[in-house]
DNA sequence: GTGTTTGTTATCAA
DNA sequence: CTTGATAACAAACA
């Protein structure tokens, strides 16, 4: 389940690796991946190249170098999305320590395949098909931005106070309020977990009821568990990948989500699984109030 | 065959 | 109009 975290190492590490490659081919195996008529999304994107890769929560955004009619490429991985990067010699690029996975592409599960000119290739893959690709004008893309996300973590626009006011009327629960991308966007449900977690909130809290201190101490965790994540190249639970379809190592630190049965690593009492909000939610019942 | 997994949207109710 | 709760979708696996 990319989130946050996840999206966020696959744009930093694609970014380096294709921007400014020009766009060769493109072969599209599942049309129903691709939110544009196939004929279109090949005219605007071959001879095109990619200048720089944008997110905003769980939303890829590539610019397109000639941009006309459409800016940009919004790619969303939804559950099972998975965007993975081969250079001409199919050897990993990358210079960091984690286990490979060792995703071989294409396979059955690949959507679409991008050809650059010096041999390299991107994959999208999707196991479940909920992942798109979609290209769209500069303007269209605002206008998704503006309309679909909430104050954006880890950065200048991050401010307690907007997050705080977010909660004050709310009459839901802690867990919808954090999956709810219009008003915060990147958390899905493990981060969601993690951070009710650290800040020592039951998610099933009603939002309004938290005290000051408590909205303060959620404010930093999930800023905290986001960037913690980031640092461990995401959570790898089934499906996610990096661009070099390696796993992430993230899931030795987690806390709750997953740990149902076990022991706390604060407490030794038994972490809790119940489903809530139509999620899988859990908590340690002792050191969550 | 059944239950489970979750990001997002559709739908309905208030 | 907004808010909130829930179902639905997709596909595979235990």
């Amino acid at each position: 389940m990319p989130e946050l975290p996840e999206v966020e190492t696959i744009r930093r590490d694609l970014e380096k690796k294709i921007s400014t490659k020009k766009i060769k081919d493109i072969k599209i195996l599942a049309t129903k991946s691709v939110h544009n008529k196939s004929a279109e999304f090949l005219k605007v994107l071959v001879g095109n190249n990619f200048s720089h890769i944008e997110r905003r929560g769980k939303l890829l955004m590539f610019a397109l170098d000639k941009s006309g009619k459409y800016g940009y490429m919004l790619v969303h991985l939804k559950m099972t999305g998975q965007l993975i990067y081969r250079n001409k010699d199919r050897v990993l690029a990358g210079g960091h320590s984690q286990t490979a996975m060792n995703t071989n592409v294409p396979n059955k599960f690949t959507r679409v395949i991008f050809n650059f000119s010096d041999g390299g290739q991107l994959f999208f893959n999707d196991l479940r098909r909920f992942g798109y690709i979609k290209l769209v004008s500069t303007k269209e893309k605002e206008k998704i931005v503006k309309n679909n996300f909430g104050i954006e973590p880890l950065t200048s626009d991050y401010i307690f106070e907007d997050f705080a006011k977010l909660f004050q009327k709310r009459q839901t629960n802690v867990k919808a309020l954090l999956l709810n991308q219009k008003l915060i966007s990147g958390i899905g449900n493990i981060y969601a977990d993690e951070a009710c977690f650290e800040a020592k909130i039951l998610p099933m809290r009603k939002a309004s009821d938290l005290s000051q201190a408590e909205l303060k101490k959620l404010f930093e965790m999930v800023a905290q568990v986001l960037k913690v994540s980031i640092e461990n190249r995401g959570t790898t639970f089934n499906n996610y990948v990096d661009s070099d379809g390696r796993t992430g190592s993230h899931i030795n630190f987690l806390k709750v989500y997953g740990r149902d049965g076990e022991k706390c690593k604060k407490c030794k009492s038994i972490i809790l699984k119940i489903k809530h909000a139509g999620r899988g939610t859990h908590y340690c019942p002792n050191c969550q109030k």
